[in-house]
DNA sequence: CATTAACTGTGAAATTTTTCACAATTATTT
DNA sequence: AAATAATTGTGAAAAATTTCACAGTTAATG
C-alpha cells in the first residue's frame, strides 16, 4: 500500500465533505466547478479549497511531478468549462481518501432513527454496503420490509466477524449504547458512528469513533449565536 | 451585553461538547473531575482541556483578576474531591457560551428521523424548548401523540414569527430541504441544523447552518481508516 | 492575433492552535 | 509537621493551518 503523507485533519475532513458535494453536482449534470463556487456552496474560503486540492498532487504515481510543476487538476481561464472537472476531481479525491473500494457497514438499533438510516439512498450507491442490521425486538424485525439482511441482536458478533464488517452505526437507546459498542469492538469493528447521546469508552485505539450529537450541535449553534449577539449589541 | 473576546472556534466547539458531558457526569452523582479524566472521556489531550478552560477566566466580572492570578475554577492537589467541581464548571461554561437562557427551536418534517428527534429527552431538560413541529401530511400529524404542538407545514412562517423561533431542525426529504430552509430564513430563523443530504444555500449571513451528514461522516471515517491502513501496512 | 477575463496553483507570511514544562496548590499520608 | 502525590493554570515555544498575493494559464472576445 502506498505510503502517501497523511493529510492535515482539517483538509481531510473538508475533502471528505467535498466528495459528497461533487457527487451531487454531477447529478445536476454539471461538468466543472470553480473554487469560488465551491467556496459559496461549502462556506469555506476559496483559497482554502485550492490549498486543500493542492494536496492531491502528492503520490500521484509515475507522472514524475518535479518541484515547480503544477498538478493540473483544475483548468484556469475564463469560460463555462473552466475550473475543476467534476469527474476527475472526484476520482482524485476518492483515491486520496481511499474511497475507491466499498466499505461494509452494519446498523444496530432499528427504531425510528435506525429505520430512517436504513431507508437512505446512500446504500444503493455502492460506495458503502450495509450488509446487516440488528435489533433486539423480533417483532420489529418481522415488520420491516427491506432488502438489507436483518438479524436479531444476539447474532451481532457472529455476523460482524463473518462479513468482516468495518463500520458500525449505533442507533440504540442510550442505556444499550456502551454495551453494544463493546460487542462491536470485540467482534473486530474498525469504526463506529455513534448517534446515541452517550460518551462511549472505547479502549482499543484501532477503533475510531465519530459522534453525531444533537445536543452538541445545538450548543455549538447557540454559542456562535451568542457571540454574534455580543458583537451586534 | 458583555463584549467578551470571542473564543477560538475549536475551543468553543470543545466546550460546547464538554458542557453536554458534564451534565451526564453530574447525573452519575459525581462531584468533580480532573482534566485527565475528561481527556479520556473526550479523546482530547488533557493540556488542551486545561487551556480551553483557561478561557473561562475572561470577563469573569468584578473579581478583579490581576495578571498572574489564577482562575481558581479547578482545585489542584490529590484526593477524591480534586479537579474541577462539576456544578460550578458547568455554570461557567454555560455562561461563557450563552447557554443560560433557553433557546426556542422547531422541527420540520415528522418522518422517521423527525419523530426520533421529537422523542429525545433533551426537550424535557429545559435548555432548549421545542415549541413547534411541522409536517405536510395531515395524517401524520393526527397519528402522533406528543406534548409538542404540531402544525401543518403551511403555518411555518406564521408560527416561527409568532414565537420568535431561533433554531430550525430540518428533517424533510432532500427535495423539500432548500425550499423549507428558505422559508425558515424568511421567517427570521437564526440557525438551522440540517439533516437532509443537501447542501443548503443560505444567503443571509446572519443565519448559521450546521449540517449533520451521514455520508460526510462515513467518508471521514473511511479516510482515517485508510490512512491507518497505509501506515500499518 | 492581441487582449481580456476568469481562473488555478503555490511558496511564503501571517495567524491560530496546540503542546510543553513546570511553578503553585492542597488533601492525604507518614 | 513534613513529606508526598496529584492536580491546576499558564506564559512561552512549537506546530499546524490559513491567508495572501500574484505569476501563470487558457478560452473567449474584439
Ligand atoms: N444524534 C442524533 O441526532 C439523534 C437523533 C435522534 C435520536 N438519537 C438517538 O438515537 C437512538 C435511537 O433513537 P430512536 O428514536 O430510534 O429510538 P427507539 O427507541 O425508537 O429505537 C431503539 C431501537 O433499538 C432497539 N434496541 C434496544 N436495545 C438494543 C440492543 N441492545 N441491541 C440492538 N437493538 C436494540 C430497540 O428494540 C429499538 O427498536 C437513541 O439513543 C436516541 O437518543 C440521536
Ligand atoms: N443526517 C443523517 O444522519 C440522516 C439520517 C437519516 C435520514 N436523514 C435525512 O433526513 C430526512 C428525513 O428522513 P426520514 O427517514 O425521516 O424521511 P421520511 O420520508 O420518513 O419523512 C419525511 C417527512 O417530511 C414530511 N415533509 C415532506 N415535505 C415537507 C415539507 N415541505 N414541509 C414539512 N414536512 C414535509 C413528510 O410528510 C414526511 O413525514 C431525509 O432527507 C433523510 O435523507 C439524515
Amino acid at each position: 500500500m502506498k505510503k502517501d503523507s497523511t493529510l492535515p485533519p482539517p483538509t481531510l475532513e473538508r475533502l471528505a465533505r467535498l466528495y459528497v458535494l461533487l457527487g451531487k453536482l454531477q447529478n445536476q449534470g454539471l461538468q466543472a466547478v470553480s473554487s469560488k463556487r465551491l467556496s459559496e456552496l461549502l462556506g469555506v474560503p476559496d483559497h482554502t479549497i485550492r490549498k486543500d486540492l493542492s494536496f492531491l498532487r502528492e503520490g500521484l504515481g509515475t507522472e514524475q511531478l518535479t518541484g515547480k510543476e503544477k498538478t493540473g487538476v483544475g483548468k484556469p481561464g475564463s469560460g463555462l468549462g473552466r475550473g475543476y472537472p467534476l469527474e476527475s476531481l472526484r476520482v482524485l479525491i476518492g483515491a486520496k481518501l481511499g474511497l475507491t473500494h466499498p466499505r461494509t457497514a452494519c446498523l444496530v438499533g432499528l427504531g425510528n432513527l435506525g429505520v430512517a438510516i436504513l431507508n437512505r439512498r446512500i446504500w444503493q450507491e455502492g460506495v458503502y454496503r450495509l450488509v446487516a442490521a440488528f435489533d433486539l425486538s423480533e417483532n420489529r424485525l418481522e415488520l420491516l420490509s427491506t432488502k438489507i439482511p436483518l438479524y436479531h441482536a444476539r447474532e451481532l458478533e457472529g455476523v460482524v466477524r463473518k462479513y468482516r464488517i468495518e463500520i458500525g452505526i449505533l442507533t440504540v437507546p442510550p442505556e444499550a449504547a456502551q454495551e453494544t459498542a463493546d460487542r462491536l469492538v470485540r467482534a473486530g469493528i474498525r469504526g463506529i458512528i455513534n448517534f446515541a447521546p452517550v460518551v462511549l469508552t472505547v479502549k482499543s485505539n484501532r477503533v475510531l469513533v465519530r459522534n453525531v450529537s444533537l445536543a452538541g450541535e445545538l450548543n455549538i449553534l447557540s454559542a456562535y449565536l451568542y457571540q454574534q449577539e455580543d458583537v451586534d449589541g
